[in-house]
DNA sequence: TAGATGCATCCGCTTTGACGAATGCCGGAC
DNA sequence: GTCCGGCATTCGTCAAAGCGGATGCATCTA
C-alpha cells in the first residue's frame, strides 16, 4: 500500500551512512523527537517560515499568523530554546532571526518528502488532520 | 554555539533557495508539520531508527521497543501513511522497511541539530519532556 | 513625573493523541 | 475441517499542549 507514491523508492543508498549515528543514543532519542515536535505545529512551523525569510519582531509575527501576541510569544520561545531561531534585544522590541542555514535545509527536505506523499500524507487519520 | 556551517545564514544567500518553495503553499503547512509530527514521538522515532537499520516484522518491533502489539501497529501504520516507511506482506507476516533514503538524511540532519542545541533543547519546559 | 507600547508569563478551558486491553480478520499448521 | 499465531482495528482513559485573555515588567515618549 505505502508504495503509493510511483516517483519516490530510490533503494540505492542502503543505510550504511545511518547506523554508525543511531546505535549509540537510547538517550538522544527523545531529544531528537522534542526537536520534532517543536515543527510538528502548524503555527510554529508557519512562524518559522516566515522567520526564514528575514528577521522579524514579535508583533510582526502577530500580524503574520493572526494569534494571540501571548500565544506568538510562546512558540516563539518554544523555537528559540530547540536552536530553531536566536533572539535578539533591541528596545523594547525582541526580533527572531534564523541563524543555522541547516534549519532551512531540514525545512526543504522535509517538504519534498511530504510533497512525494501527499496523498497518502492527507489520508492519514492516525495524525491529526489539523488545519 | 551551533557554529556548524561557518557563515552566518543569511544575508548574502537571502532566501533563495528557500521562499519560493515557501511562498505557494498556505496548505502544505498543514501538511508539513503533520509530517514533522509523526517523528515526534519518542516511539515512533525510535521504531523508524530500528527500521533504519534493516527490515523488520512487527513482532520484532514490538520486542525492540517494549510497548503492546496493538501500539506499535498504529505507530508502523503511521509511519507508512507519511511514507516514512513501507509495508510489504509475506504470509502472516508483515515486514516495514525504509525505501528512501532522504529519510536517513532528515534524521541524521535533524540529530546533528539537536545534539548543538542540546542544553537548550533539554532545558525546554515548553515541549513536554516526555522520555 | 505619568502614560503608552511591546513582550513574557500565568490561568482556565478544550482538544489531541498515546496507551493497554479486547476484539476481529486472515493465513499457515495440524 | 479445526486450531493457532501474527497483525490490524476499536474503545475508554488520561496526560500533553494549544488557545484566548489577564497580568506584570521593561522601555520609549510626552
Amino acid at each position: 500500500m505505502a508504495g503509493s507514491s510511483g516517483t519516490t523508492a530510490r533503494p540505492d543508498t542502503p543505510t550504511a551512512a545511518v547506523s554508525p549515528l543511531l546505535g549509540e543514543g537510547g538517550e538522544q532519542v527523545g531529544m531528537v523527537a522534542k526537536f520534532f515536535r517543536a515543527l510538528g505545529d502548524p503555527t510554529r512551523l508557519r512562524l518559522l517560515e516566515f522567520l526564514l525569510a528575514g528577521e522579524h519582531t514579535v508583533s510582526e509575527c502577530v500580524t503574520h499568523v493572526g494569534l494571540s501576541q501571548g500565544r506568538v510569544s510562546v512558540h516563539l520561545a518554544c523555537l528559540a530554546d530547540c536552536g530553531y531561531v536566536a533572539a535578539r534585544r533591541d528596545g523594547r522590541y525582541t526580533h527572531y532571526r534564523v541563524v543555522d542555514p541547516r534549519v532551512a535545509d531540514l525545512v526543504v527536505l522535509a517538504r519534498s518528502l511530504a510533497a512525494d506523499n501527499c496523498v497518502a500524507l492527507a489520508a492519514c487519520e492516525r495524525i491529526t488532520p489539523r488545519t
